[in-house]
DNA sequence: TTATACTCTACATATTCGATAGAATTTATA
DNA sequence: TATAAATTCTATCGAATATGTAGAGTATAA
């Protein structure tokens, strides 16, 4: 997993524990996470547009969490920033593409078993939210 | 998942499929599965160092399959040739590393559900091998 | 008006990926 | 013994990607 996908994720935490508690500053995640603050300000940017956040400009703004963190998995994330969670592109779900070395895919020996393991991990991933890291049990 | 590994895959399931029959020329997998014959001399040369192909030099040589393709899984050569299983190096079971942004690792938001992750993933690829590719059920 | 904070685009730098090149070594066989 | 075939090993190379930095622009509260 990429560092910036990690930094979103962990963002995303901080933003989590104060859903619908007002907005942070960038430089305060920044610091808090470790994390650079003007990448960490592409991030936000990113997550803002894919509608995970919302901001406020100018003074006193910030972001703040604007989906439910109950309904954002770690599958969102990772495909947002990391691409496909299939390790071959035939075999992902959203984003299928022909591998171009490949003769015949309708022969091809790999396909079955990858598109189990694909399966498998994004259940995994689908099912782990944002909100899984915040409850201390499950 | 690398381009490398997936031929060293597709190159593993060529030579299982003539397990204890001999061996088979770089040269011929190469066309048979359309990889680049000398990266595939390569990824042939790692698969033989890491003890699951042997290999006969000279006129009539090649490689063939040492191991029982049953036991080399999917985890072992996605560890080879990518790295970790796990998506954070804090979480890997068998190459351990601390994040270099982590602060106090022992508050880390991030390792339970990544953990958790890592060893599910981990565990299907463990329970798919070389031998999986080749049944046609299960 | 000013300081603050997000917005957007471009750039830089290091590493990795995918592949190629070529010389050295080993071996069967003509 | 000469030769062709095949693996072995190291070096290199171009393109893409990852990980940031820089700086100008825009919006807003005080």
């Amino acid at each position: 997993m990429s560092k910036k996908c990690k930094y979103a994720v962990k963002a995303l935490i901080a933003l989590a524990e104060h859903y619908e508690q007002g907005n942070l500053f960038t430089a305060d995640i920044s610091k808090a996470q470790n994390i650079p603050k003007k990448f960490l300000e592409q991030i936000l940017l990113e997550l803002k547009h894919a509608g995970y956040l919302g901001s406020k400009q100018g003074y006193g703004g910030g972001y703040y969490m604007k989906k439910n963190p109950a309904e954002i998995t770690v599958a969102d994330i990772y495909r947002l920033f990391d691409g496909n969670i299939a390790l071959l592109p035939c075999v992902s779900l959203l984003r299928y593409e022909s591998c171009d070395d490949c003769l015949d895919e309708t022969t091809c020996a790999l396909k079955r078993e990858f598109a189990k393991i694909r399966e498998q991990t994004r259940l995994i991933m689908v099912n782990t939210t944002i909100q899984s890291f915040l409850t201390p049990e499950e």
